[in-house]
DNA sequence: TTAATTTAAGACCTAATGGTATTAAATAAA
DNA sequence: TTTATTTAATACCATTAGGTCTTAAATTAA
């Protein structure tokens, strides 16, 4: 996978937010448990994402999440660059620390051509786009997590 | 970065044999020195490239390792595929485990397109291609590997 | 045959990522 | 005010990735 599994629930996370009403809390339990994230975990992928802003929080009783910013003001490298740092797009693909436009490595020049597609994809395209058709898909989300279950008494057994 | 830290230093490798005479065995040694890829570590990432057929290896004196198939019948992919596993780009952006054509996650489709892009650098650039350009630049590396030690003396003095 | 050289293999250590559990602090309602 | 609820913060554990070290086995040449 491309992204780290850090950056794939947090882009679940946003997006699943994007199709519940704007600004009303949901549990951090309900999110883990639909998306079928470890929710303490869920929690500590949370914070970051509400200290940027993208996210709010509410403590104490009928609290929880919620997007804290419209959704159509959300891309998708937002949450990989809070993740992941600004560079993660740019950074050489071979690893030498020192490559740039001005001492390439010598894959840079096509390479970035071919990065610029994928930025694009991910700067252009807003939260907002998918939040209306995950809520139907989150049933296969709950089929592949018994599955998993059943998965692993099967392997008790044994 | 997009990929490992192995896959990068792996991709090093192969462009950096495909400069060298054919066949003519290299020492470990002598590519991590040059490469500033720590040396035992180059070892453990060569194993995997001999047994798939793409570095020959001999033991003993004067032995070392060499490119066994001809640098323009490797791609960039085939060093990813060994390291990461053939589906690398194919895998769900959002980590939905059920993700594919069939079942797609609300992503699916247009991060694909994206991903065919970057799929097709990889498969249709060859390692021969590359080769020539990365003899000059092996200059810059011993500068960045240099500075990277005296700023470690630096960092014991304080 | 012996000694030197070099990869092969694997044990081992360290740091980062992924994941769990606990306690503190904030909020809301009875 | 008290209690229940929920996030915040943090300590901790497990697994994987990155990196080191040692020994065995293969090869070459003296």
């Amino acid at each position: 996978m491309i992204f780290s599994k850090t950056v794939g629930y947090a882009l679940q996370t946003i997006i699943y937010f994007s199709n519940q009403p704007f600004k009303k809390p949901i549990l951090q339990k309900e999110i883990a448990n639909t998306l079928d994230i470890p929710h303490h975990y869920l929690g500590k992928i949370l914070q970051p994402l509400t200290k940027s802003g993208i996210v709010g929080s509410k403590t104490g009783a009928f609290g929880g999440f919620y997007l804290a910013k419209p959704a159509n003001e959300i891309v998708l490298c937002d949450i990989v660059t809070i993740f992941e740092g600004a560079d993660y797009f740019n950074n050489c693909v071979l690893g030498f620390p020192g490559c740039d436009d001005d001492t390439p490595c010598p894959v840079h020049k096509e390479w970035s051509s071919a990065m610029v597609i994928i930025q694009r994809f991910m700067k252009e395209h807003t939260v907002a786009e998918w939040g209306a058709e995950i809520g139907p898909k989150l049933d296969y989300i709950k089929i592949l997590k018994a599955a998993r279950i059943s998965k692993k008494l099967n392997h008790q057994d044994n």
